[in-house]
Formats: structure tokens, C-alpha cells, sequence
DNA sequence: ATGCAACTGCAAATCGTTTGCAAAAGAGCG
DNA sequence: CGCTCTTTTGCAAACGATTTGCAGTTGCAT
């Protein structure tokens, strides 16, 4: 049951491509982004760390976050008010649906909705070269706990 | 189009209805808001003040952002790897296109995206309470300066 | 004018994140 | 293996944006 999809993409071998080093720490944390289900945040990824090796400090992990990030490997999200959370970038494009009260974030994708942000983009002018669209909302017809 | 601008509210007499005293600091700082015809930081927000009274403080015009910010006369943005922007919440609701370049940013509107946001979220079972949608570009064609 | 809560400036505190530095550890080579 | 030559690390201190505690000031209802 616990079959991963696009869970494990082999990072080792993209980093030795970019003649990055594979070290301790950063095969820890690719571990745990790899398993996370969730879009977890510095202090999260540091905590699971730590489980794993105590000696792994968090300025690795920040570091370690930017640079998957300049290779493209992860994703970083700035949602309202809270620390940046990251995700793998595997997968393609979505955006983000955060609901208020459990800080849960549900993806979705409207190729509609980009259709139209390229074109407003096109009316006034300019090229879009990403975007952020975040709904944050609370679950309909009453609360429920996860 | 027949109404002026979205200049200059009375918040003054809105404030007072709120029981909020009006001090010199807030004086200027909401005439600097009124006048700003662009989204200005607080950091901006508080030279400019500064220039009209030398002893304002920036904590006062954070203090005061959040004030407005309550009582829903500004709204605050977050844009992207920078400190946050405020606007005058007078006039409808709109999103927002950011010049990657000069970081001057266009403000536009969609009923149909904001329709299909809707659609989205009802799907999910969610109901939204606010989004945020940023468009990031450059102008197309090479044209520089505004 | 008087009084008192609301407000202020200032400095210090906070939060998330980055950085300088000396020590430690990858990886190619012999 | 052991030797280099780098890259990477942990730590602590520095950072930028924003907030807060405090003691003194001010608005404004009386």
C-alpha cells in the first residue's frame, strides 16, 4: 500500500551530473523530501533531519533547499503569513489551495485559467514569466479534522 | 466612467467613527496614501513621511498600516522576495501583474478567472475566504522605462 | 484646563533566512 | 588506502522586515 508513484526521482544522479557532491546531509534531506506527502517547511525538513542524523544543522538544510532549487529540483512557496514550504518539483504545473484552518494545501490546475492570465498578460503588453495564484478557503458545510 | 478617482476617501471621518484618534502622524501618513499612485513599502512610506515630519517614526507606520489594514482602508501585498506593499483598498478588487524588471506593478481583473476560481474550490469542497493572484513578466518587444 | 486612555518614539526583541569562518569530509589520483 | 584539493559543513553571528515593551506624550471628552 505504500507504493510510491512520482515519489523517488533519482537526484544522486543529477547532482553528480552537476558535479555537485553527494553528501550525508544532503542524501538525508533528499530522503525526506522524496517521502514527504505534505509541502513542508525548513524547520519541518531540519526536525525529520535530526531524527535521522543529529548532527545535520539547519543552515544546511536552507542551503541544501537552495540548491535543489536553483537546479529545479524543488519548488519553494511562499503562502500568507508563514515561512517558506517546499515541494519536489516533479509532476507537472498546479497551484495551490490552502485551507485556513488546518494550513492543509490542496493542488489543482485550470489550463483555462492560464489561458486567460497569457492573455491579460498579452492585452497590457507583457510576457508572463510565472505566476502565484493561492485560493485560501475553508472547507464547505462545516469543519472536519484530518 | 464618471466617478473622478479613487483618491482621496475622508478616512478621517471614517477613523473617528471607528473611535480611533487622529494624530499628526496619521494625518500625513494618510495623505502620503492618498497621493501614492503607486503600491509603496513602508520603508517608502515613512521618507516620504518623514520629509513632512522629521519625527515620525517607522514603527508608528507599521503600527499605523496595521491599523488601516483592519479596518480594511488599505490591503497589503506580499510580492515576491521583497517587504510588502500597501494600496489604498478603495475602488474594486483586483489582482495584479509585477514588472520583473522596474517592479512597477499593473493592477487588472478577470470575472472569469475569478468565476472558475470559484467553480474550483466549490469541486473541492471549499469555499474561498481570499486568493492572491500575481502575474510576473516583462514587457514584451524590448521596450524598456515607462 | 484637567485627566486618562490612546498613542508615540526608541531600543530591543522577534522570526525566517543568510553568511563568514575554521574545521571536516567528498572525490579523483596515485 | 593515503594525499591532496576542493566543496561542504556546523556554529554563531549578521541579516532584513516587522513587532513589541516601555516610559513619556498627546488627543480629546469633560
Amino acid at each position: 500500500m505504500n507504493e510510491p508513484q512520482q515519489t523517488k526521482p533519482d537526484y544522486e544522479r543529477e547532482l553528480r551530473r552537476a558535479g555537485i557532491r553527494i553528501t550525508r546531509p544532503r542524501r538525508v534531506i533528499l530522503d525526506i523530501l522524496s517521502e514527504a506527502d505534505s509541502h513542508p517547511d525548513a524547520m519541518e525538513i531540519f526536525q525529520r533531519a535530526s531524527v535521522i542524523d543529529k548532527s545535520i544543522s539547519l543552515s544546511t538544510v536552507y542551503r541544501t533547499m537552495k540548491l535543489l532549487e536553483g537546479m529545479g529540483a524543488i519548488h519553494r512557496h511562499a503562502f500568507e503569513g508563514g515561512p517558506a514550504r517546499f515541494e519536489q518539483a516533479s509532476g507537472e504545473h498546479h497551484d495551490h489551495l490552502i485551507d485556513l484552518d488546518t494550513g492543509d494545501v490542496i493542488e489543482f490546475h485550470s489550463n483555462r485559467i492560464e489561458e486567460l492570465q497569457d492573455e491579460i498578460a498579452r492585452e497590457l503588453g507583457y510576457e508572463i514569466v510565472h505566476h502565484r495564484l493561492e485560493l485560501y478557503g475553508r472547507r464547505k458545510g462545516g469543519r472536519k479534522k484530518k
